[in-house]
DNA sequence: GATGAATGAGCCTTCATTCAT
DNA sequence: AATGAATGAAGGCTCATTCAT
């Protein structure tokens, strides 16, 4: 739940909180101008530190970004609490492609998640750090979609509900990607769509 | 105004056969390191000829992995149009889902193509030829499903098949990112699901 | 609108006496080879410091010998202020002429001029500072002129001193100019013509 | 009088001419770009011919502009020979100087003129052809001098037409150094002011 | 804990020049 | 005579990272 901190660096509440500091300004300065467009110097200043305290926080610039992958993770994590403690699971799922094309930096998120998955791709700490997080949020979805299921979830073969809540996670990846590749869609219909096809992963 | 001095898009066979060099060797350099981490030295390196000279062939870095898209929505388009001369459309592309695990380069794949959309959620100018390769690509999809749809396509309302074809391309899209975010998956039970979606997506 | 990143014009005692050091050694530099023939691995050589730590300093090349300029032409204010200070201005002004031949560096100085006046008019940031430089030393040579003249300035018509010290210095530019193109001539001869036509511009 | 060609070049009429049309493209782009923006690809498609056939009529940049110099050379030699035709040489070098405020490329001809003097003081080679040209150039003045003074020339003293010729070309010298470093100069009072220092120099 | 001066490797790009044809 | 593909050495500049204070 926790992030690891690096075993040399303090654990004093001061360098928590200078971490936290860090983590806003690096992902704010990423989402603006991306892992590699943001310098250290530029997270630095937006953090109100000098660069050479970040290194004393964190190991270096890659371990910025998966810190920020973690934290991402516990708020995801988070959310899927907040919908499990609701009432309505499902409506709950379906409003998210919805609320999915809503989100005010959707672009900027879409961006910041892109180069996180293609820094992931060739950097094996980093590759460990998304496919951890990614296993979380795929258990804790797997909950989500047992719970949408009702009583029918037990009738499923024993990997179906795994292979939903991947397939959900997947549905997601493919909506952001969308931001990129088609920033002009209709909209209503593709919400349509998407939702058919997420009632047909959720639904008895 | 001052004598415009681009040797660019040169269409001597020579010079054509030389822009593929570079595009070989720029693509594969771009899976292994990223855009970012591939220099063009590497990548004159590795296409055989000086850093100078693919001056002489591209614009610059961006326009190397502009015509990289290029090459490979052409590719796209072609297997579409090999799809469409089949005769089981909804079969071929039920298999795509299969095929798109059991491709040897698929992790390779994944990386450049996250690349790409890394690069064109920051870079404009990539970003509208990735757009518009998406678009050209989309529309030989609303083909596709017309076809497989058959008659039942002509009861749908008027923007239902480019939805759904938006919706096949993020899918698609989602299971590349699946290859970062989860390399080890159930592939049978995932393909199962997935397939099964695409059959929503694709059978009237 | 994304935070400024200049740590340039520092102002802390230690940051001038590196901005000094660059200078000189630019200046160095510049003289010896070109503004173009000098790179700025070699300024940083000579000026003790990394190539990077330039750029902690100043904007980027161009400034480099923009502040140059500024630096010059400080040095020239000062100097037309002592011969302010001094009681016989006309024979110092009669007597710059000869010392113009005679100053140590005279060739390299005027290298190191020709090179500011030919990038000048190529770029426009620096073309700003050279007649900004160039407008505030001709106002102090007014006031040379005018204390030369006496009395006999107020007689003359309103834009008559503007156009002398106008010509003074296209006079001393002049001079400079021929440690290029007439390195070998008649010294004695030429400063007493020069001397007659300086006489003819401060003497009522 | 005529170039002397690099004695590993052809003389064939041929080769004259396409020297001259390197010449002539070769003048304008230095004028517009300046000697280091104008690169010999840029040139060699001006001067409608390949950038390895410049190479077969010069031997490097350098001699294509020492080429420049010596072909303004010849043409200010032909404009001094034109005047000493004339029956009123002084009025005609006084008119030098309101003309060479009219001239229409008058700040892209000082820029070219700067940039050969930089080079010059630099570069050897180039220097002499520079020294030459003045020379030439100088003694052509003297002679119009001399006519300008009529039978007062005579007493003056051995050295003093020399002089006056290199003050002349001296004060022209500044009068193009004030195109770049005041460009804004009020015109009317300056020639005044400059055509008095003139006659200083051409009258008896 | 904190600074910020300093480093230096490395990047993209340009361009004078060569040479096989 | 002429081409233009090709070279490769720089060049200006950036930036992650270090370290003396």
């Amino acid at each position: 739940m926790c992030a690891a901190l690096s075993p040399h660096h303090v654990h004093t509440d001061r360098a928590l909180v200078r971490r936290q500091q860090v983590l806003d300004a690096a992902a704010d300065c990423f989402r603006r101008r991306g892992f590699h467009g943001a310098s250290m110097a530029e997270i630095a200043k937006a953090a109100g530190m000098s660069p050479g305290h970040i290194y004393n926080l964190f190991e270096n610039k890659d371990d910025v970004i998966a810190a920020i992958v973690e934290r991402d993770r516990d708020e995801i994590v988070r959310r899927i609490e907040e919908t499990l403690d609701g009432d309505d699971v499902t409506g709950a799922m379906l409003g998210c492609i919805e609320e999915s094309f809503q989100e005010p930096n959707r672009e900027a998120e879409a961006a910041l998640n892109l180069e996180v998955l293609a820094e992931a791709s060739r950097n094996a700490k980093l590759a460990e750090v998304v496919v951890d997080s990614e296993t979380v949020i795929r258990n804790k979805a797997m909950v989500l979609i047992r719970m949408a299921l009702g009583p029918a979830a037990d009738a499923l073969p024993p990997d179906e509900i795994e292979a939903r809540a991947t397939v959900v996670g997947a549905v997601f990846n493919g909506l952001m990607v969308l931001s990129v590749s088609q920033p002009q869609l209709n909209q209503a219909a593709v919400t349509r769509v998407m939702q058919r096809i997420m009632r047909l992963l959720i639904e008895p």
